[in-house]
Parts: C-alpha cells; structure tokens; sequence
DNA sequence: CCGAATTATTTTAAGCATAAAGTATTTTGT
DNA sequence: ACAAAATACTTTATGCTTAAAATAATTCGG
C-alpha cells in the first residue's frame, strides 16, 4: 500500500478505516438527533401544558429579551436560523397577543422594528424561569463536571460543520 | 404527599454553584440545538435537492431496511419518536409511490404489516450511500479521534435524559 | 356471551418549516 | 433621472408535527 506524499486524510484511510468513520460519523449524527428530539419533545409538551406557547414563540421573545429597544425584523430570522417567510406568522402572532410591538421604520419603509411590550417582557421572564427548571431537571443525571467538556466537543462540531458548509 | 427523605442534590447546592449549573445546562442545550439544527437543515436540502426525497421518509425506509419480513405498521411511531398520526400520511404516500407495501394482517385486522418493496430498497440503498457521504463531509473536521468520546457522552446524556422522563 | 375496556390506526385542527414567487421600497449604475 | 439590481418582507404551496377526537377491531370481566 503505497502512501501518497500529500495524501488528502480520506483518501490516504484504507477501505476499513474509512468504513469505520463512517460509522463513528452516524452514531454521532443519531445521538445527536436522539439527544435534541428527546429534550425538544419534553421541553414542547411543558411549554404547551403550562404555558399553551411554543418553542419558536419563545425562542423569538428570548431575542428580544436582550434587546430592550427592539430589533430590525430580518435580524430575527437570522439569529434563529429559520427562514424568513416562517416568521411572519409567527411574529403576527406574537403582537395580536400583545407580547411584541411591530413598528414600520421612519428611515426605510420597507424595515420594521420588533420590540417586546411590557407585558411580553413579564410573560417571557416568567416563561424563562420555569424553561431553566425543566432543563435542570431533565439534565439532572448527567455528571455536572462533564458539561463543560461537553460543551466544548459540541462547540468545535459546531465549528467543524460551519466551516465545512462554507468550503462549497 | 411526603417525598424521597434523602435531599435532592440540587437544593444543597448554594445560590452561585446553581447559577453555574443553569448556564451550563441551559449552554449545553443550545449547543446540542444549534449543531442538529445545521445538520439536519444541510441533510434535508440535500435530500431535496438530489432525490426529491425528505428525511422522515428516509427514516421510515431506514427502518424497514433491517426488517426484511417487514414491520408491524404501529412499530414505526415507537422506533422513530414521533406520533402515530403524523406517519399516517408519509406511509401513505411512500406506498403511493411504490417504495412499500401495506397489508393488513389476517390475524388481527386492526393490525398493518408494512415491507419495502424491491424498488423500495433499491433507491433507498442510493439515498443510504449519499447520506453517509454527505455527513463524513459535515463532519470532516471534527477530529476522528474524538468521535468515540463524543459518542459515549451523548450516549450518557441521552440516558440521563430518558431516566429524567421515566421518573414522573 | 355481551358490554366495557383496550389496542391499532386514521382523522382533524392548529402550528411550524421550507422554497419559491410576489410586492414594495431603496440603492445603484449610467 | 431612471431603469435595473438589491433588499426587506409577505404570500403560497407543500409537507412535517403534535394533540385530541374518531373509528374499528379485539380482548376481557362477569
């Protein structure tokens, strides 16, 4: 077997090797996904029970939270990582319900300005609150001195997939 | 109502170390969010993209490829984490389209015997090829070398988190 | 054996998610 | 100045997802 000088990593692995990372790559990916839709799932079901809200309701209220005089509208698809089009709903949702202001910019008429309403910030804190006790809870068993070695591996995969999706 | 005599760990710790805690957890949550949201958003694009396909049809091929006498049809909701309902509509189109069967089982007739047809295997063999090459590309960067230990604290977390369901 | 509980599955209503096309509005190039 | 490109956002079509109610078949208790 031959080894190439400036061998690329994956070509320069031997049909074993290779086939073994692919399956070290699949369980990460299906504990991945395991780990979320468990958490998701349970976080959900408590936001609907006790709050009748959901999670991207929250997420979009969590934004403004930090932002006490308010966020351009197209900021918010991009913080959240969902597509434009799937927030207008949402954000209508969320001012009908008097949670979230939604301002036309003086400037540039096509921006608008989100801001959260008094009542929104109370709702959302209250919200906040019983979101950090659920995730104690479920996350009550897993070895306290072991979140920040997690939290790193899962930084640098985080890492690795943006930079891998930016190559094309 | 008298609970567990025994303190809980949480309420022994004091304010500062609980607020550590929160933050980890609440960090580790939205690492492990992030991460499969990039993911997952790059699998199904792909899918889309090259095979007109999503990934909860992907799943429930998946599944049927190891079970060559096929499946119970209520199998399929307990082995994929979602409802019975939400995969009524996606078997039936998967059977509209060719990729299974759906018998009904002569014993009880309550019961619906679900099996990939040939056709079915075939193209999910394809998908199954692309997949794993789409995600040793997401994950190229991550170190090989880690992956096993990644695996094994997702493996714990997921644990953690499903004897943190089980106790209510 | 027969009514009541249980089990398997589907239907319905509501909401989330995307991609792609559409509507304004502003900016840019000439 | 003005047509064309770019930007911000909405709309539409399609599909996933859940919870809750409905349907149908089986099992169970008396």
């Amino acid at each position: 077997m031959a080894l190439a000088k400036e061998p690329t990593p994956v070509s320069a692995k031997n049909g074993a090797d290779q086939e073994a990372e692919y399956r070290a790559q699949t369980r990460v990916w299906l504990r991945l996904l395991a780990c979320t839709t468990l958490i998701e799932g349970e976080l959900r079901r408590r936001f609907r029970e006790e709050f009748d809200f959901t999670m991207p309701r929250f997420d979009v209220l969590a934004q403004l939270d930090r932002e006490p005089s308010g966020l351009v509208l197209g900021e918010l698809p991009k913080r959240l990582m969902v597509s434009a089009g799937n927030l207008t709903p949402i954000v209508d949702r969320l001012v009908e319900d008097g949670y979230i202001t939604r301002t036309p910019s003086n400037l540039d008429r096509r921006v608008q300005i989100v801001c959260m309403t008094v009542e929104g910030r109370k709702a959302f804190r209250r919200m906040a609150k019983s979101h950090g006790a659920w995730l104690a809870e479920l996350l009550a068993d897993f070895p306290a001195d072991r979140f920040d070695g997690l939290i790193g591996e899962l930084d640098e995969l985080k890492g690795a997939v943006k930079d891998a999706l930016q190559k094309p």
